[in-house]
DNA sequence: GCCTCCTATCGATGAACGTCGATTGAATGA
DNA sequence: TCATTCAATCGACGTTCATCGATAGGAGGC
């Protein structure tokens, strides 16, 4: 780098360009993380089918059923709902032998926003 | 249970099961799949703060601006920016030598009260 | 106590994703 | 015409993800 430039203070020596603005305050990083976080649990379809499935359900869903409906195996499926609950989106209960989940009513605005979209 | 059972043809001999019930109808597989696509595609913190600048934008962002806001390569910003695009969330044209992004007003409402969470 | 049933976890595998450097293509200005 | 600039594409690399089979943990029933 030739210290050249030290001399000149350069008031807009490049800027050849014209199309250059500023740009709005960037998200907190976490809260971008928590967003990218929450969508990126419902970027599947099988979860999405999940969700529409507890958002029509009147009562907590037992994971048979859940994978009873699905094409899948049963480990997958509990992948799934894994996901869905470590994201805040559902949560689960064990009555007896069987574990059951529901929506989470304490989920993000976010969260809440897309699955009024799914149900 | 004296035998006296036995007459009985078994009310329910099989499902020892107690807990299974029918489920609400699976969301059609194209629905499903566009929602999961619209919601990977926002599965990205770098995404985020994309939308979250043409949200909060008047008019049309340079990628220039992009690639000036985010600690990333080119190549990089541009990809994400098709990833939007091709999703149906943000749309694009060229003006001289400069590619402008914005919103897609024609989005999906999932894709909608997403960027309205964000922005 | 043992056996059965349900669900979660583990390990592996193949596909998809985010990132980069290099290149290409298009438009401008000298 | 040629050099410059901006953005999209290509090829590659390492990571993450969806899926599976096998296994472990736990709660009831006999």
């Amino acid at each position: 780098m030739s210290t050249a430039a030290a001399t000149t203070p350069a008031p807009t020596p490049l800027r050849v360009k014209g199309c250059c603005n500023p740009v709005s305050a960037p998200l907190p990083e976490v809260l971008a993380d928590e967003l990218a976080a929450t969508y990126k649990a419902l970027g599947d379809p099988t979860r999405i089918q999940i969700l529409h499935i507890l958002a029509t359900a009147t009562e907590p869903v037992c994971v048979c059923d859940f994978t009873a409906a699905f094409d899948l195996g049963q480990p997958t499926v509990s992948h799934h709902l894994a996901t869905l609950r470590e994201a805040g989106i559902v949560t689960s209960f064990k009555r007896g032998i069987w574990a059951f989940y529901r929506l989470n009513p304490a989920m993000s605005s976010a969260a809440g926003a897309a699955v009024a979209q799914i149900g």
